[in-house]
DNA sequence: GTGGTCTAGACCACC
DNA sequence: GTGGTCTAGACCACA
């Protein structure tokens, strides 16, 4: 909580990439976390370059490994193509063409509401909780 | 691919307590979670027991140690606790007096948020998946 | 901390006896520590009785070994004596003339000692809130 | 009676770790207990590292698991952090910033008070006794 | 190399 | 019988 070790990258286009070094999350899933959510956001646009895995390494301090295992995860789930000159680029959006939610992460999301509700917040207080951070998230997509 | 490894148990009372061994998700968390997701959802009650660590383990044909260590994540955070008469209890819910959200608990809300939202589905969508969610896991509370 | 179950005792005499069956303190060293926080406050003065293990065991809900337990270890630790009609009474105070503290005892008060230092609590502040401690003991037994 | 089986540690900056095998206090709450009172005597200072778990229970000779324990609970406590890339480091002193004093550390130190008092030492030596304590614990912190 | 998880078997304190 | 502690050895995820 302290001296929190956080460690950033900002970007010219104006992302960012941060990491804590204290948190109990693996850093590659911290950068592939940060890095979809700021695609929610619109604040990583299609077609936009992530840095090299050495780059980023090198700026927030942290092994090269670490960098391309985040960068392979996202591949994998679509979020990112890798091109011929080995540069990340961000996905188009699908555009909700997906059959549903994915099941696994609906029940994901179940353990998490459940949580909620189990420390005594009912419905009304957590679909206004999330709404709010739903717009927390899409706000920054409308300028 | 794999017949999943399912393992669980039926109490007289109702609850039900299932594990994955073939999961990712480690044992004790799964478990932890059973229990909170039916704390949610009013199947385990305010003042109901939960089995013994032994009992419970050699029921699901896991070691006794990771049921205990379940356990013991469930008292540190408040949703049991264990009576010197040693019966793991279920707490009363708090009834929502908190002053507000945890920020973990936002945080982990935001990420799975934008993995919905960066794979095209609106908010629309997302709400009315969260309320049907939320839905599935009240209905059983009012009867 | 809800249905906190405390059980207890009330002598006409005016001392108490509380446990809190879901402490993880064991029971026997409850009753120890009230019988001897409440010697130390005056309540219980020299030649007073306690009750019987089977009624007090009876009165708070517990098993009669508990309590004998718990009186064994004041005989042993020289707060109380059994006399011949196996009645216990409360001891003489010693007045003070042993050579000094119980370095047991002493290596203990270090130890939580240090956790208010370590929580960033000042001698000062230590001391005050101990002086404080030590008037609520000392001010029961004035009267 | 028993040739106390003392086993220890010292670090090359001068904290020292020692956990007695024949006490009846669990090994891993020794560690803990070592590691809070030198953070308090300012022997281990906010940013220093602790040895790894592996490395410490060999040195220690005791098992791997149990000092992990030790570890998990100052981590849980707030004394220290994980960091991800693996080293335990010492945290900040919060700088008594703390609404007040842990009732639970109040309800102890009432006990172990009480004890005293009715072991016949009155106010004035139990205060004086804490005084030498406690500035024995803070004497190491000024130099 | 680190810590995290799981299994397994042992002993003890408590009730 | 219960949970708490300790030991021991295995595998895995992470960096």
């Amino acid at each position: 909580m302290k001296t929190s070790a956080i460690s950033g990258w900002k970007s010219q286009e104006g992302y960012t990439i941060t990491i804590d070094l204290n948190s109990s999350k693996p850093i590659y899933l911290q950068i592939c976390d940060s890095v979809i959510t700021q695609i929610a956001m619109g604040i990583l646009t299609p077609g936009e370059k992530l840095p090299s895995s050495r780059r980023l390494s090198s700026a927030l301090g942290i092994n090269y490994h670490t960098v391309n295992r985040a960068y392979s995860q996202l591949i994998q789930e679509g979020y990112v193509t890798l091109d011929r000159r080995k540069r990340i680029t961000i996905n188009e959006i699908p555009e909700g063409k997906r059959s549903g939610f994915d099941p696994i992460w609906v029940e994901r999301m179940k353990v998490i509401l459940s949580e909620a509700v189990s420390k005594g917040f009912n419905s009304d207080m957590i679909m206004v909780k999330i709404q709010s951070i739903l717009e927390d998230i899409e706000s920054t997509k409308d300028e």
